[in-house]
DNA sequence: GCCGTTTTCGGCCCGACTGTTTTCAGTCG
């Protein structure tokens, strides 16, 4: 896939042009919204160009023809030629150096042309030896801020998995609101929209002892470092590898602010227009009209209400058509995990899970869950300690006594996690698939298989007629493991037909369907199930991050087979 | 360079903080 490829060159070209020009902004704007267009895009851009040509990549947002043109350029050559004449002129390593906190397009030109600076390893020298300091409008401090840039740089500096960063988010909200300096404090940003990778911690906090408060923030037990500190917004480094931003806020803006750091860069941007056309301003701190005066700010609902549009949940702020769908007074309720009524995947001591099935379903119960279904692994899934026949006998009784046992207290399915095998054939004999409630299949072996194969297999499952469920569809872990190969239309078409349901699989590195990919597969009169894939009791309550990328994908109740109740869930399952 | 219920030209979101300046450029979100 050339899609990252791609991006960093748009970036590169952005860059480039604001070093030789920056009055030319919106034209650099245009190359960087087309870069993050590109990167966030779950397509590669040549299966685009191969069914839709050209004019495919112009439907996206910010890709025009010149960008579509260049796109199309690259794919066919490797190389893009407004890139390789501006490199011309910028023979250093832009993209590189520009990732490095403190060093934006200028300075990496200044220090190119002063220092030699090419790469990081050439910065790394020109740090060693103090140059940097001496530079006209560099000192001390942004030398040393670089040097600091430079070692988070290269120890990852990547994003953080939500399942990380909002417990720790969590944990900073409950302090600040036990400090006595805060009277309310709130998750903003994309951790609040629970995007499944955070790039830092967004908190928003309406004090009336901001100094008080802010010191307080700088000596929390999390906090490694201030890295800024004004009146009304303090930075921090967290010791866990994350930025925290804590912006104080008055209470009359609090809304405002709410709506401006949850929305992502281009909800925000297009519902700034809106207020524009609608003749007011839209910042931080209200919504204001002509002579400067806040018509809105206090609460979040009535600065939507006040543009004409339907307040939506965070999950949905990422412009991908939901503010067209507010203005038009269209906004539906999404499934919440309220809605969720069981579990349908989870793991015990029978395979590779680390609680045994008693306690596995104590935990269910105190969750409150109505149902829950038991899936540990087919034989040949042997890294994960498979059962084989005589095991699935022993899991099965166990299964029945439990049933009776917790009887009128949770409801007990019994399944297996069954391989899809290399010829797209289930794990277990027919015999004992038949003593299930139900089969969730998946891929764990063989993920190299080129697209055709690999969809072919899985296909050949779906069509079977014997499952129900897809586990965790693309087997991706994310930031380490790219997902299969899969024509992912002919899944989901294959599913629709033969009403398999695609897992959402609620583990924090997996999140599989992703959002965009469940967004696919609604094309598709596909029905989903959202479960936790748990190893562990604790692992029960990931439930909530399954749910909400359900939300991002902009699923109901109604598309989710697990908020059915046991009755309608069985009556479907057969 | 993109884009369209103020349309094919003329707009394009907005502000905070820092360092090194002496009124602001650069960077970041």
């Amino acid at each position: 896939m050339d899609n990252k490829k791609i991006a960093d060159i748009f970036n590169a070209i952005a860059d480039m042009m604001e070093i030789e020009d920056d009055k030319r902004i919106f034209e650099i704007r245009a190359y960087r919204r087309a870069a993050l267009t590109i990167e966030t895009l779950q397509e590669g851009v040549e299966d685009i160009l191969a069914k839709k040509g050209v004019e495919g990549l112009m439907e996206l947002n910010g890709i025009g023809k010149t960008m579509a043109q260049r796109i199309e350029e690259y794919t066919k050559t490797g190389k893009m030629q407004k890139y390789e004449e501006m490199r011309k002129k910028f023979p250093f390593d832009i993209g590189t150096l520009t990732r490095i906190q403190g060093i934006g397009p200028k300075r990496a030109y200044r220090l190119y042309k002063a220092l030699g600076v090419k790469d990081i390893a050439t910065l790394k020298a020109a740090l060693g030896k103090h140059r940097i300091k001496t530079l006209e409008g560099f000192g001390e401090k942004s030398e040393s801020d670089i040097a600091k840039g430079v070692a988070i740089f290269e120890q990852g500096g990547g994003r953080m998995l939500l399942g990380t960063a909002l417990p720790q988010a969590e944990s900073i909200v409950n302090q600040l609101k036990e400090s006595g300096f805060a009277e309310r404090v709130e998750i903003a940003g994309s951790t609040r929209r629970m995007k499944e990778t955070v790039g830092d911690l967004d908190i928003l906090v309406i004090s009336d002892k901001p100094e008080k408060m802010a010191d307080f923030i700088a000596k929390m037990r999390e906090t490694e470092a201030v890295v800024v500190r004004g009146p009304t917004k303090i930075t921090v480094r967290l010791r866990m590898g994350l930025n925290c931003d804590v912006r104080i806020i008055e209470k009359e803006s609090f809304g405002a602010a709410m709506q401006y750091f949850i929305g992502n860069k281009d909800h925000n941007v297009k519902v700034r227009q809106i207020a524009i056309k609608r003749g007011y301003k839209l910042n931080e701190y209200g919504l204001l009209d002509k002579k400067g005066r806040s018509v809105a700010g206090e609460d979040e609902k009535e600065v939507y209400a006040k543009l004409g549009m339907d307040y939506m949940e965070p999950e949905m702020r990422e412009n991908r058509g939901e503010v067209e769908l507010a203005q038009r007074h269209k906004i539906f309720r999404l499934v919440q995990l309220g809605d969720i009524r069981g579990d349908l995947h989870m793991h015990t001591t029978y395979s590779d899970g680390m609680d045994t099935m008693e306690d596995m379903v104590k935990e269910a119960i105190r969750l409150g869950r109505e149902y829950i279904g038991f899936t540990d692994h087919s034989v040949r899934e042997y890294v994960a300690n498979g059962m084989d026949d005589a095991k699935f006998r022993i899991y099965s009784k166990e299964i029945e006594r439990l049933r009776k046992r917790y009887d009128g207290q949770i409801k007990i399915l019994k399944s297996s996690e069954t391989d899809i095998s290399k010829d797209g054939s289930l794990d277990w004999s027919d015999k004992i698939l038949d003593e299930m409630d139900y089969v969730l299949a998946s891929v764990h072996t063989y993920l190299n298989m080129p697209k055709k194969e690999m969809t072919d297999r899985v296909v050949k499952c779906i069509e079977s007629g014997k499952m129900n469920i897809m586990g965790h569809p693309t087997n991706r872990l994310i930031n380490r493991r790219p997902p299969i190969d899969l024509d992912l239309d002919r899944v989901f078409e294959a599913a629709e037909k033969n009403g398999v349901a695609m897992e959402i699989d609620a583990f924090p590195d997996r999140l599989d369907l992703s959002d965009e990919n469940i967004i696919r597969a609604k094309k598709y009169n596909v029905r989903f199930s959202i479960d936790t894939d748990s190893h562990r009791i604790g692992h029960q309550s990931f439930m909530r991050y399954g749910v909400s990328t359900a939300k991002r994908g902009w699923l109901r109740k109604e598309d989710v087979i697990n908020t059915l109740s046991f009755k309608e869930l069985t009556r479907i399952l057969k």
